[in-house]
RNA sequence: CGCGGGGUGGAGCAGCCCGGUAGCUCGUCAGGCUCAUAACCUGAAGGUCGCUGGUUCAAAUCCAGCCCCCGCAACCA
C-alpha cells in the first residue's frame, strides 16, 4: 500500500439546492482525480456535505422536521448531483455521520487537554432576529443598525476560543518556503499580505446550546456545541481516519473503523472557492499543526461564476441551474464548457450564447464531426475493418499527447483542452488534404486510402484517451464506436498503434447532436 | 491610502510567472470540398495588447505612477 493522491472539494452546506458554483467545483475536482488515475496514480477523491448549524436547524423547524430528517432528505438531492455530474468520488462524507462526529470529538478532547482552548466572555450587540452578534462594521453611517437586523440588544455570552497568535510566524514561513502551498500565486500573495499585516485574532469555536444545538457537542462541556471550524474542516481528516489512514494520528481513529489502512493524509489538493481560501490556508493548517498532523500539500482556489456579467442571485433570477443544463445538453457538454471556458483561479462569466457556441463549434462540429466522418468512411470504404498500422500522424499526435500530459500534471485543465483541440483541428485538416473520399473512387489508390483511414481512426482513439478525464461518457462512446470493449481510462493507451489491423469497428453515430439555438 | 482580480482586432477569451514572429472560438468577406451532425478546409479584412514613463538590443510580457471596471471584507463554491 502506498500513499494515494488525495483530493477534496469543499463540503457543501445543505441549506439550499445545488447551483452552478457547487457543480463547477466538483467537476474540476473530478477531472483532476480522473486525470491522476489515468496517469497511473492511485487516487482518492472526497466530497461531501456540511449539515450542522443554525440555518439548518431553523430551516428544518420551519418545515416541521427534525434537523436530521431535513438533512437526510437534502442529502439525497446532493448525492444525486454527484451522479448527475458523473463524478468518480471514492467517498461522500456527511458531517452528521457518527464516524465524523467521533473524530471531531477526539480532536477537540486532545486539543483541549493540551491547552489550545480557553473560555472567555464576550459582550456585544446582538440581533435577535438573525441570532448573530453585530460588529461596528455592521453599523450604518449614523451609528444605528439597519432595520433588517430587527431588534438589537446588548448580550453577554461565554464561548471557547482557539489560540492562534503563537502560530502566525511559522505559518508565514511555511507559506513562504512552499510556493505550491497556495495556488494560484496571486492568492498566495493575498494570504501572505494579510498574515504579515494583521495579528490573528483567536478563533471562537463554539456556540452555547441555549442559542442552538444542531452541532457536535463539546466532549468536555455539554453546554456548548462546536461551531463550523472544527466541524466542517475536519471532514478532510475524518474520512481518512475512518479508513485507518496511518497519516492520521491514531488517537483520532473512530472506534468502529471500517477502514482498510488506506494511505491518504496529507491531502494533495484541497480545492476550494476563493471565498473560503483563508479558512483553508490559515485556520486549517493551524488546526492540523495543533493536532500533530502533517499539512496538506496544496490549497487550490478557484474563482466564481457570474451570469451575463452580473453576480448570480436568486432575487434577480439570473441563476444557472446545472441540473437543467445537463438535462438539456448532456453532462459532458456541461463538464466541457465549465472547464474549457474558465481556468482554475479567475472569475468566469456564464452566458447561454457562449455555452451554445462552444457546444456547436467545439463538440458538435469539431470533435463529434471528426469522429463521425472518420468512422463513417472506414465503415463505408473498408466495411469497418481497420487497415494496417500507418504512422503518418504519429509524431504530431505524440507531441499533443506529451503536451496534454504535462498540462494535466500541472492541473492546467483549460490549457490541456486547448492542446487536445489542436489535434482535432489537425485531423480535420488531414481529411481535407488527403481527401479519402476521392481516393475511394479509384481502386489504384487503395493502399493510400488504407493509410489515411488508419491515421484517422487511430487519432479518434487517442482523442478518447486524452478526453477521458474531461468527458468520460463521450470518450467511452468513441471507444464503443471503435468497437473496443475496454474503457479509455489509461493514459498509457495514448501510444500510437493501439488499433490493430483487422479489428472490426462498431457503428458510427453522432455524439453531440446539433441543436437549434434556443431563444 | 483595507485586500484582490481585470482592461488584448466587432463579441468572448488565452498568452504575462520563465521578455524575442499577437494565439483560440464566434462573427464578417472571398474561395475550396462533398466523407461527415448544412458539418470540414484555405485565404482576407480588422489590434497604438487601458494611459504615461522607466529597464532592455528587444515589453502584451519586467518596474513605477495614473485612469476605468469588478469581486471580497469571518462562515454564500
Amino acid at each position: 500500500m502506498s500513499k494515494r493522491f488525495y483530493i477534496t472539494t469543499a463540503i457543501d452546506y445543505v441549506n439550499g439546492h445545488p447551483h452552478l458554483g457547487h457543480a463547477y467545483e466538483k467537476v474540476v475536482a473530478d477531472v483532476i482525480a480522473r486525470a491522476r488515475r489515468s496517469l497511473g496514480q492511485e487516487t482518492f477523491f472526497l466530497t461531501g456535505l456540511d449539515e450542522h448549524g443554525q440555518k439548518v436547524q431553523q430551516a428544518a423547524l420551519a418545515e416541521g422536521k427534525t434537523p436530521q430528517a431535513y438533512c437526510d432528505e437534502l442529502a439525497v438531492t446532493w448525492k444525486n448531483l454527484t451522479a448527475k455530474l458523473d463524478l468518480s468520488n471514492d467517498d461522500f462524507v456527511r458531517t452528521t455521520e457518527p464516524r465524523h462526529k467521533q473524530v471531531v470529538q477526539a480532536i477537540l478532547t486532545r486539543l483541549h487537554n493540551e491547552g489550545h482552548f480557553y473560555k472567555a466572555s464576550y459582550e456585544g450587540w446582538y440581533s435577535v432576529r438573525e441570532e448573530t452578534f453585530l460588529t461596528d462594521r455592521d453599523r450604518q453611517a449614523d451609528g444605528t443598525f439597519h432595520a433588517a437586523w430587527g431588534e438589537v440588544v446588548r448580550l453577554q455570552e461565554d464561548n471557547y476560543y482557539f489560540r492562534l497568535k503563537q502560530h502566525q510566524d511559522w505559518l508565514i514561513r511555511h507559506i513562504e518556503e512552499n510556493p505550491e502551498f497556495i495556488r494560484p500565486a496571486y492568492r498566495r500573495n493575498e494570504v501572505l499580505g494579510f498574515l504579515r499585516k494583521d495579528v490573528l485574532e483567536d478563533l471562537c469555536i463554539t456556540r452555547p446550546t441555549n442559542r442552538f444545538n444542531w452541532g457536535i457537542p463539546l466532549p468536555f462541556d455539554p453546554n456548548f456545541v462546536t461551531y463550523v471550524w472544527f466541524d466542517a474542516l475536519s471532514n478532510y481528516i475524518s474520512a481518512p481516519a475512518a479508513q485507518h489512514d496511518p497519516g492520521v494520528p491514531n488517537a483520532f481513529y473512530p472506534p468502529q473503523s471500517l477502514g482498510a489502512g488506506l494511505e491518504l493524509w496529507p491531502a494533495d489538493i484541497h480545492l476550494v472557492g476563493k471565498d473560503i481560501l483563508r479558512f483553508h490556508s490559515v485556520y486549517w493548517p493551524i488546526m492540523l499543526k495543533a493536532m500533530g498532523a502533517p499539512l496538506p500539500r496544496q490549497v487550490l482556489a478557484h474563482g466564481w461564476w457570474q451570469k451575463d456579467g452580473e453576480r448570480m442571485s436568486k432575487s434577480t433570477g439570473n441563476v444557472v441551474d446545472p441540473i437543467a443544463v445537463i438535462d438539456a445538453w448532456g453532462v459532458d457538454a456541461f463538464r466541457f464548457y465549465v472547464v474549457r471556458e474558465l481556468d482554475i483561479g479567475p472569475d468566469g462569466n456564464w452566458t447561454d450564447a457562449g455555452f451554445q457556441a462552444r457546444y456547436s463549434a467545439e463538440l458538435a462540429n469539431g470533435l463529434g464531426n471528426l469522429v463521425n466522418r472518420s468512422l463513417s468512411m472506414l465503415q463505408r470504404y473498408r466495411g469497418g475493418r481497420v487497415p494496417a498500422v500507418s504512422r503518418e500522424l504519429a509524431a504530431e499526435t505524440q507531441q499533443v499527447v506529451e503536451e496534454t500530459q504535462t498540462r494535466l500534471q500541472a492541473n492546467e485543465l483549460q490549457a490541456a483542452l486547448q492542446s487536445i483541440w489542436s489535434l482535432v483541428t489537425r485531423a480535420n485538416q488531414y481529411v481535407d488534404q488527403t481527401a479519402p473520399f476521392k481516393l475511394a473512387k479509384d481502386p489504384a489508390n487503395a493502399a493510400r486510402l488504407d493509410e489515411v483511414l488508419y491515421n484517422l481512426a487511430e487519432v479518434c482513439r487517442i482523442l478518447a484517451v486524452l478526453l477521458w478525464p474531461f468527458i468520460p461518457g463521450s470518450a467511452g462512446k468513441i471507444y464503443a464506436q471503435l468497437g473496443l470493449a475496454s474503457r479509455p481510462e489509461r493514459f498509457a493507451a495514448a501510444a500510437w498503434g493501439g488499433l490493430a489491423a483487422g479489428h472490426q469497428i462498431g457503428a458510427p453515430a453522432p455524439m453531440f447532436p446539433r441543436k437549434e439555438p434556443k431563444a
